[in-house]
DNA sequence: GTATAATATGAATATAAAGTCATATGAATA
DNA sequence: TATTCATATGACTTTATATTCATATTATAC
């Protein structure tokens, strides 16, 4: 957490010292991202840096606090919209659009997440990790169970590997979309998106007989 | 390409060197891997290195060289013994068998590869990812055009599409076998893969009418 | 056994990073 | 105006890194 200080600043400086903060993490990942190069593009003083944070990583746990909220918004407000009959694959596909268009409005908060993520030092991140756990896989894990029960899915395949699978493309779904090529195509991108949940819908749907 | 001083030593000393840097790079990625702490483990002087390597890039440059080789022999391995007609779905989940076999058997130079390959500073990597080529998903796409031509995958799906889904899926089975928990329990990851690679096969399958 | 070439060595250098601190500035209060 | 408190500052410290280099050791050749 920033110290208070950081708060009493008025919005534009705060704006500067998080937008250059959030700039500097999705092009070089925690460890690279240097807090010279923040200050610099925030035209602060190191010192007052330090007067706003305790260190890097209270800097960055605040970050992902913000992107976690940000994409919480976007899922939040594509559920409320949902008024139909629950059916799991639409709610499954609704999930991923959020999510790419969550991305697509905020690249590089999408970017930091998902370096997060794909970071192999849990250690380290462990406290920060908790936190994505609305986001993670256990949320798949009662939709499934649902889904299962209503018979909208197969339920001779272990729960855990189609959670893990429909985890896991999510994060694909939107790694492809944040490379370069496609972050300018969105209205490409889209309709092949559409496709490749075709593809796994066909594979977990239960056929009516 | 180290320098010829490296070749000049004995295979032990060699492979001392090669198996700590292995180790270092799985274990921390490139830009936080430290020379100092190579050396330390394989037991020679900082001097030495220099002797054996232009720079830290140079010997990570060489291990992937080695992964990139190591993990086509066990591809060829699995092409050689495969003597029955083209099957697509066939020949993919075996390709994906070898990969895991692959990463079981040499899970650090696996990880090197994943890491690699994940890494977002493209242009400092960019000669090294051009030897990956013949492992990208550039192979998958004459496969898919002939599976295609045979009939045997839908085609009212973009070919592109097909690729990027095959060979993303093909990273993060290897991906989730890397991670702890799965590494030491391969029998039972073996039939989970079967699974996924179950519920992707009924996606792109043509059914036969 | 001497000369030459190959290899080994670690102290020294250069660079960049995170974080600290004494001090300066400015705003609010009384 | 004088005092107090919050904020700003950048030089300094510490620590770690990759890389260099002059020199020492060892092996090879004659």
């Amino acid at each position: 957490m920033p110290n208070k200080t950081f708060f009493n600043l008025d919005q534009e400086k705060r704006d500067r010292v998080l937008d250059s903060a959030i700039d500097e993490f999705a092009k070089n990942g925690y460890s690279k991202a240097s807090i010279t190069s923040i200050v610099n593009k925030a035209e602060i003083a190191k010192g007052s840096f330090y007067q706003y944070f305790k260190n890097k990583y209270d800097l960055f746990k605040y970050i992902i606090e913000i992107a976690v909220e940000r994409k919480l918004e976007y899922i939040n407000r594509s559920i409320n919209s949902y008024n139909s009959e629950f059916d799991f694959i639409e709610y499954w596909k609704m999930l991923n659009k959020a999510g790419i268009k969550f991305a697509k409005d905020n690249k590089d908060l999408a970017t930091i997440s998902l370096s997060l993520i794909k970071n192999k030092d849990k250690e380290k991140f462990n406290d920060i990790i908790t936190q994505l756990k609305p986001l993670s896989d256990e949320m798949f894990e009662e939709l499934i169970k649902k889904a299962q029960r209503k018979g909208q899915i197969r339920n001779d395949i272990n729960q855990e590997y189609i959670s893990h699978l429909l985890y896991k493309s999510s994060f694909f779904i939107t790694e492809y979309f944040l490379e370069e090529g496609n972050l300018n195509n969105f209205d490409n991108y889209l309709p092949m998106v559409d496709k490749m949940m075709e593809i796994i819908s066909f594979g977990i749907k239960k056929e009516v007989d």
